[in-house]
DNA sequence: TCGGGCCGCGGACCTAGGTCCAAAGACCGA
DNA sequence: TCGGTCTTTGGACCTAGGTCCGCGGCCCGA
């Protein structure tokens, strides 16, 4: 165990940072290299440091965290991704996967929990919580994640701030009409029944 | 500064409670005394550890945060409560601050903003976020916390499931025409138009 | 250049969701 | 015991939300 495994850190919260660190730095044969506040310093110090893992949260202001990931795996040397969330929605995980996440843990771990799978990750595992397995490996609920069309994704963040059609068709300006259309595709693709099952899909996933 | 402030920590990530920990620990005449995961770990902590100081985290499985806070002032020595949430939601800290809350910081604090925080609330301040001190002092937005009933609250947690009335009605075992009534009560009392707000609003104030 | 998806729109239509008014029984604290 | 709140329900009514079908324009990749 001559080299240790190098990790980024990348949350938004100093608590959690701070908690992730300690955590990790009591354990054997893991060195926490660095720490990211939001996407944007994430990208730039994983390129700096050449970390080996990255523990990415998925929810961040600013950067999307699922966008992070996808620049992460760009870089020269990209670096074994470990998303770790507190999303317990199967629906908000699937993109990150597909992302090219190698790893999906809940924030709720423990402390040796975390370690191992940060080793299996470095192992080159793709290491997911026990639901996500499973829900992949079912291939139940829609395959993949519902792609919506960006004019579709722009009505259901309106949806999802609880404004009626009318106001979003004045807010996008378009016709009521449109937005109906809209709203109407949205939910045929979610698979749910109206716009506020709508609202609480965006939501869980942190769209909003 | 002989005797320390004897703090304990509240919250159900044990990432969350390191973090805090080690935040703390560093910082002079702070004492770290004990953790609790929940609403019932954290009464008996308390009773047992007489903590100057609760750092209490509001969203949590089980035990809800504010029980847990009335239960603690109901203790032979009931400890100053720092509620400590990611919550911005001006609404759901209302009732934690009647309930008897000595100050309120988001999960975003830096260190030392949390220590001074801590030592404010020991000497026996109020404590309060910019933005909630605003809220207080404006007075505007209905002035408390609006007050549902019992029924209403399950009225809305159905809501907030994304049912519809009908599946509520008999989930619930009243006609839909009650329903509807309490659902009409819940968006007067919310000051919200429609279903899809008050479920927004439930998720947003942690009621699911 | 020929589809095919995306976007915007219209019409007709149906229904769930919400409002207003009213009322009766249960429960509870003064 | 009396008044108030909670819970339940009814009837009548209006409208936003959704569905189905169809159409034209735009842009992009095969």
């Amino acid at each position: 165990m001559a080299e240790p495994i190098r990790v980024l850190v990348v949350d938004d919260h100093p608590v959690v940072r701070q908690g992730l660190r300690t955590f990790l730095d009591v354990q054997e044969g893991i060195a926490v290299v660095g720490e990211a506040e939001d996407g944007a310093a994430c990208l730039t110090e994983a390129e700096r440091l050449h970390p080996d893992v990255v523990l990415l949260d998925l929810r961040m202001p600013g950067t999307d965290g699922v966008a992070a990931l996808r620049g992460l795996h760009e870089l020269d040397t990209p670096p074994r991704v470990l998303v770790i969330t507190s999303f317990t929605e199967p629906t908000a995980v699937l993109p990150a996967v597909r992302a090219g996440a190698a790893g999906y843990v809940y924030k709720d771990v423990d402390p040796p929990a975390l370690a191992a799978a940060i080793r299996a990750v470095h192992a080159g595992h793709v290491l997911l919580h026990p639901d996500v397995a499973r829900l992949l490996a079912a291939g139940d609920a829609p395959p993949v994640a519902p792609t919506l069309t960006t004019r579709e994704r722009e009505v259901l963040i309106e949806v999802a701030r609880g404004r009626s059609n009318r106001e979003i068709a004045k807010a996008l300006a378009v016709s009521e009409k449109t937005v109906k259309t809209h709203v109407s595709a949205i939910l045929g693709k979610l698979d749910v029944q109206d716009r506020t099952q709508a609202a609480l899909y965006a939501v869980r996933t942190g769209l909003v």
